[in-house]
DNA sequence: AATGCGGGATGACAAATGTCATGGGGCTGG
DNA sequence: CCAGCCCCATGACATTTGTCATCCCGCATT
């Protein structure tokens, strides 16, 4: 019997692609496609898929999101992200939601049928390079109002567009945006929002 | 008789999946995968390939670089470029450096194996949507040094930073700045960033 | 009860940033 | 040849940032 399987990722071109590639394999089926997080629980529990291949970066509801999900509405179906960055935070975060799995897009096709066959048996994929990276990279130091401002702020808006869209005094949001550089090692705010995003810390 | 394919993307899952899809269609080969753009023309002529697809964000030589590498190493060539973002800038950028068509990760997968043999045809291939936005966004406002200046500002350093680094004067780099603000409509340095960065004006 | 920490705020101050006027040199098109 | 534009630079100026000290409150830990 063929693992079944529900891939969700934005690139219809990308998912077309892995959708075709994967359903080569005589032992998996593609049962469904998506290009958001949205409908992916769902889809799952529609045609009770065995596996759900989902990427973190999606319109609507995100992969972690979109995990966590399909892990509430139905246990027996193992999650594996696939991800453009590898983004140390991602894979804890991806796997505190329960994913079983974790790969970034540049690691060889030939692996990836292997990935969902493993992850099908329950075993645990991360890919091995990232896993060491985020060993040495750790959680976010970031505090959760530190983690809003400083993404409020990722857009290149002024200390009083953030006060704004985040309810706060201006002093405040700038004692955050300090705070958040100084815990980042980021000189400038923009820094500061880049080492973030680097590490998968802005969600 | 078939028409031979160079496929050149930076992630190898997208990659092994693309050319996994266009190899099943049975008039197109796909004679070499490359993971970025310093080898292409070079394996365009070696294999006599007939059309290249090329992603515009790679490594070492990005895309429109090799582009115009591939259009002089072998004129019969035709080049399609393939990009994540939609940026209408890059889509000029292509066309002029010698780009026969040019289409988003997120075309539906059928219409790509059509988009190779229009290409291959002569014909050129842009999607719709984005030669609209192409026209209205139009060129790039930046000048040569606003965008060099612009772009060492995007990874967040300060303007001291910026100014070692282009080897200018501290307030001829917030000149440019200032200049480059005005000229996208950003209010500030990393707002001007972003916007130049959405529209394909820092490469 | 005391301590520590996160959230929220104020005020003051130094440093960085954005703006503007101004100047000179080089290149190009009328 | 001259006007116009880009490049490069300087200096002065008003704002905005970033930093720091210092409060208050609530909550969890001890």
């Amino acid at each position: 019997m063929s693992i079944r399987l529900v891939i969700a990722d934005d690139q219809a071109l990308v998912r077309g692609a892995l959708a075709a590639l994967l359903g080569l394999e005589p032992d998996i089926e593609v049962v469904a496609e998506l290009g958001d997080g949205t409908g992916v629980a769902a889809a799952v529990v529609e045609h009770s898929a065995d596996v759900a291949m989902l990427d973190v970066e999606m319109p609507g509801l995100d992969g972690i999101s979109a995990a966590a999900a399909v892990r509430r509405a139905a246990p027996s179906c193992r999650v594996l992200m696939v991800t453009t960055f590898g983004r140390p935070g991602y894979l804890k975060r991806a796997m505190q939601a329960g994913a079983s799995g974790f790969v970034v897009k540049d690691t060889p096709a030939r692996q990836l049928a292997e990935a969902v066959r493993r992850v099908h048996q329950g075993l645990r994929v991360v890919d091995p390079v990232l896993a060491a990276e985020s060993l040495t990279a750790g959680d976010s130091p970031l505090t959760e109002r530190e983690g809003e401002v400083l993404k409020a702020a990722s857009d290149g808006g002024t200390v009083a567009d953030i006060a704004k869209s985040a309810m706060l005094s201006e002093g405040t949001v700038r004692n955050y945006l300090s705070a958040a550089m100084a815990k980042t090692g980021g000189r400038t705010r923009a820094e500061a929002v880049r080492i973030a995003e680097d590490n998968g810390w802005l969600l």
